[in-house]
DNA sequence: ACCTGAACACCGTTCAAGT
DNA sequence: ACCTGAACACCGTTCAAGT
């Protein structure tokens, strides 16, 4: 378990989340970062324990730069907050995104995320008891939504359905055939399913 | 685009899912499952034109064994059914299931199952132009919540936090320290958020 | 204290050949 | 029609050495 140099892994993690940024998410390799930075492959080896530590680290990243959640804001505000940036995050890095279902971060820039919506569920009058499962509820929706639209999951949608649908293999979709042009406005699907939700909340 | 072989597709398959059920998704290479069903890695190429493509058939294989309804169930029975069997799926399946989320899936065997729900969600009186929303919102979830359990995202509190939390960085975490022994009992867990989501279907 | 170089055991995949 | 063998361009990671 030798010691980890920190000087230059903030660098190395720039680097890393622009290779999967504008090459995807597979191009990302040990020796892509490190000619990134100038140096040998080996050179990571000092910063970063292996490759897993290194997504790790980007998991940080990416949750380290959610809002710290102004304390003058409403409870509904701070959650709507938190949503909507989560969401763009995973438009800013689809890449990497899915790493946050993936590694359980327990890091604690990830606490830091949970006390925050804790609070606004306490403030927002859920019962101690229930505050825990239900931020599980809304942050495995968010995450759930966000990363569908980075990997695509909503889109695609596409050709080979269409005809199938014809044939009538599909009698739900050919009766609500007029509402299936792929889901047009995600900004507002995702507003309304955040109303829907903070309507579990309310009368809880 | 050579013409695909399709004869031991399924016998393929059969061996990536059992190689990822026993050593996990990393350990699932076409060198591995040659070698468990007695042949040489290229011999694969003549049923999968590649990797990516042997994991979308892993994919529409899970899709596959998800039930198919029967018509006399009432409509949240039938949502019911398919959020608990897809959670079993992923219990069954940790290191494939995540592909789900990954995977577009456009396959017969996906819109299948959307369809299935779609007919749920009419029967239960949403609006035809409300249903592919609330498909979306319920099928993020229970992928979400299942796709957590998967990678363990919500075990894995471990004892890092504890200390932390004592440290009083987190205050919410502080207040709520008596309810966040892990979530102990993720059965009813699910069955609670299920009960939540309903709730925003009735009246929809 | 920090980095390099060479090497190892793997990958997915190509191409040409074998039966 | 189906499969094999050898090879290629990559991986992550080790170990020992260099400055």
């Amino acid at each position: 378990m030798r010691k980890l140099k920190t000087e230059r892994q903030p660098e190395i993690l720039d680097a890393a989340l622009a290779i999967a940024d504008e090459h995807g998410i597979d191009a990302l390799t040990m020796r892509a970062v490190a000619e990134r930075i100038g140096v040998t492959p080996m050179a990571i080896y000092g910063y970063f324990r292996n490759k897993n530590e290194l997504l790790d680290g980007l998991v940080g990243r990416l949750l380290t730069s959610l809002p710290q959640g102004l304390p003058g804001e409403s409870w509904d505000q701070r959650l709507s907050a938190f949503a909507w940036a989560t969401r763009r995050l995973a438009r800013e890095h689809p890449g990497v995104f899915p790493l946050l279902f993936a590694r359980p971060s327990v890091t604690p820039d990830a606490v830091a995320v949970v006390d925050l919506i804790y609070q606004a569920l306490i403030d927002a009058g859920v019962p101690d008891a229930e505050v825990p499962r239900i931020e599980r509820l809304i942050t495995t929706f968010v995450l759930g939504f966000a990363t569908s639209e980075a990997n695509g999951r909503f889109s695609a949608s596409g050709d080979g359905i269409r005809s199938r649908r014809a044939r009538g293999d599909f009698p739900a979709h050919q009766r609500l055939m007029a509402h299936l042009d792929s889901p047009a406005d995600l900004d507002a699907e995702f507003a309304a399913d955040l109303a829907d939700l903070v309507r579990i909340i309310r009368p809880v």
